[in-house]
DNA sequence: AATTATGCATAACAAAATTAGGTATTAGGA
DNA sequence: TCCTAATACCTAATTTTGTTATGCATAATT
């Protein structure tokens, strides 16, 4: 190693927020509502935003599907009205790391707040 | 197109957000300090999160390249104590719009918060 | 003398979202 | 009875962005 800037200058745990929030917007999504399908995560995210977080197909199933590989989430289809559905829930044994995840975004997001709003 | 779901299941304004809020980060710091360098950027951003929020090198000046390469901030290099810093500093013509980012990053921060801490 | 801190840069890689396409069923209006 | 909108899933190519790991150079500290 050259120098040792790197060694403190790593994101830490909230590295994977600045990659997107997307995760723990789901993890928190799910453990407020239980048992809930991909498009229904889309509908409530845009609710609860008054329709300005609307989730793209593109990120919403693929971000599922990695959180179902890892084994943090667990899936069911189900047919609903003549249409599957497939419904994600947080594994039991996962749900305290999920709200931890979730609490570490929140924190992030103070201190990414508390540096916009920083008097000069 | 085969359906519509897209044509409003974008992120809109959002969208840079979900990939990174580091380029609005470092448009805030700018706005509020003036002349910043690299470095200095890293370090301010240190102290105002109690030393929570720490840019990576390879984070912070790949995105000061790109900013200044769409011409939303500008930079001249100066010889201070025998060593070269490179200062940036947001274009007079673009800090309404820089300020508009940041404003949409608080925004957009709200609305996250206000998923994550939705009432059941 | 050696290490730490200051300061810049870039390249290979990985992760994640965008964009754009595909399939299928149901509901509602003209 | 069409046609459109809404519901519901999926994936691939591309782009963007951050990580990780380098490299170089000078000043300050131990």
């Amino acid at each position: 190693m050259h120098n040792y800037f790197m060694y403190y200058c790593n994101m830490d745990r909230n590295k994977e927020f600045l990659s997107g929030t997307l995760t723990s917007l789901i993890l928190s999504l799910l453990d407020n509502h239980g048992r809930m399908y991909g498009y229904e995560i889309c509908q409530k995210a845009k609710e609860l935003s008054s329709g300005e977080i609307n989730l793209t197909e593109g990120a919403i199933y693929p971000a599922l599907h990695r959180l179902e590989k890892k084994g943090i989430v667990e899936s069911s289809k189900e047919k609903v009205n003549g249409r599957v559905r497939k419904y994600y829930s947080i594994k039991k044994e996962q749900e305290i790391a999920a709200r931890q995840k979730i609490n570490s975004l929140l924190h992030f997001m103070q201190n990414i707040n508390g540096i916009l709003t920083a008097e000069k």
